[in-house]
DNA sequence: TGTACATCAGTGAACGCGCGTTCACTGATGTAC
DNA sequence: TGTACATCAGTGAACGCGCGTTCACTGATGTAC
């Protein structure tokens, strides 16, 4: 109806709506229901535009796992903050998105996208994400043996847990008290809760 | 070289067969790889042969996650008999079998097979396969507050660990150390370990 | 032991499909003078 | 302020490909008598 709605021939915003696109189709039908000539047919414009924008499917891939990866650490770094349970924060601000972005959350672990190392936005991109996580434990060091190991423990943790969720294995209506009574369980944490 | 590489008319074995060269594939180059057709010709037998034996390409990608799950539990079962740390060499053999069949893993919690309702078999499987996870836990239950939240935990900590591995995002290399690491550290046993 | 015949397990040609990508092109934009 | 022109961002037709699946078929097997 608006001028804002009509297709100009030049549309200004090609590349970031073909990645919006993106997104969506991995949400609707995952990895697979993705391809460039729908993208492109979302957004109003012939298969071949998009070509002015990323040099093949691969790198569309990459770029929305890109924006996935920053879109995950703002919403780490945003559950960062919440001091007393940061660390549980994290976790669940890490299951919540997986869960509302499940496409995009596995196009993120995906071979199609992880192994290159041709994409280097991507690699920074990911790596940002989970400086939070080490960040955060690196802080309170002290009350751990090896914090490495014990990071690499807490992100595996919620990383297992998101992934169980989203492919239908543990009951997704669950995710939100599982995951709070795991991440704050008294095998992890000595005090009792509740 | 001996008669049973020739080609017969009658296979024999081609439903079996087939899931081996699936499992191949998926192996080489992920979900993204397999097809029927290249299946077949694996195996030496017309595309049309198939269907003798799968209705569809989904059935044979769900026969094959079947395959899987049942494979794991068995190396989870075996794992379990180790009796001092029994928990430790089952986490280990998870992360073993993920590595060591990396697309297999991934089909069994791919969606393209997990949603399916339309599998009794498959869900059977994977219900077998981690069961053991869940008698080995409640066998020690007095141990812990809660023995469901528990068990879930330890599964989501090696399943975690297992897609991050597979997924090259943690480095393969170190597996086998981080996982004894994390299953048993200090923060989930007491004890000191070494 | 021999034959007839139903059943089973394959073949091979064909279908329609959507895909990624390339090509030669054209319309819109913006800058130099 | 007006015009020329390089550059940029699209179009649309076409390509070759491999796929899943269907069809009408044929060769092999095994069982009844």
């Amino acid at each position: 109806m608006s001028t804002s709605k009509k297709r100009r021939y030049h549309h200004g915003e090609l590349g970031p709506a073909l990645i919006v696109a993106t997104k969506t189709l991995l949400d609707k039908g995952g990895a697979a229901a993705v391809s460039l000539r729908e993208a492109a047919r979302r957004v109003g414009v012939s298969p071949t535009a998009t070509y002015r924008h990323f040099a093949s499917k691969e790198s569309l891939l990459a770029a929305t796992a890109t924006v996935g990866f920053r879109e995950l650490g703002a919403a780490l770094a945003a559950a960062s903050t919440h001091e007393p349970e940061a660390l549980a924060a994290m976790g669940m601000a890490y299951v919540r998105f997986a869960l509302a972005r499940r496409g995009l959350f596995r196009l993120m672990f995906s071979p199609e996208v992880t192994n290159r190392l041709k994409y280097p936005e991507l690699k920074r991109a990911a790596d940002q994400a989970f400086g939070w996580l080490g960040n955060s434990l690196q802080s309170d060091a002290s009350k751990h043996r090896n914090p490495r190991v014990e990071a690499i423990a807490a992100w595996a943790l919620v990383h297992g847990l998101a992934q169980l969720f989203i492919d239908g294995i543990l009951p997704e209506a669950q995710a939100e008290t599982l995951t709070r009574a795991i991440t704050s369980s008294p095998s992890r944490k000595r005090g009792r809760s509740r």
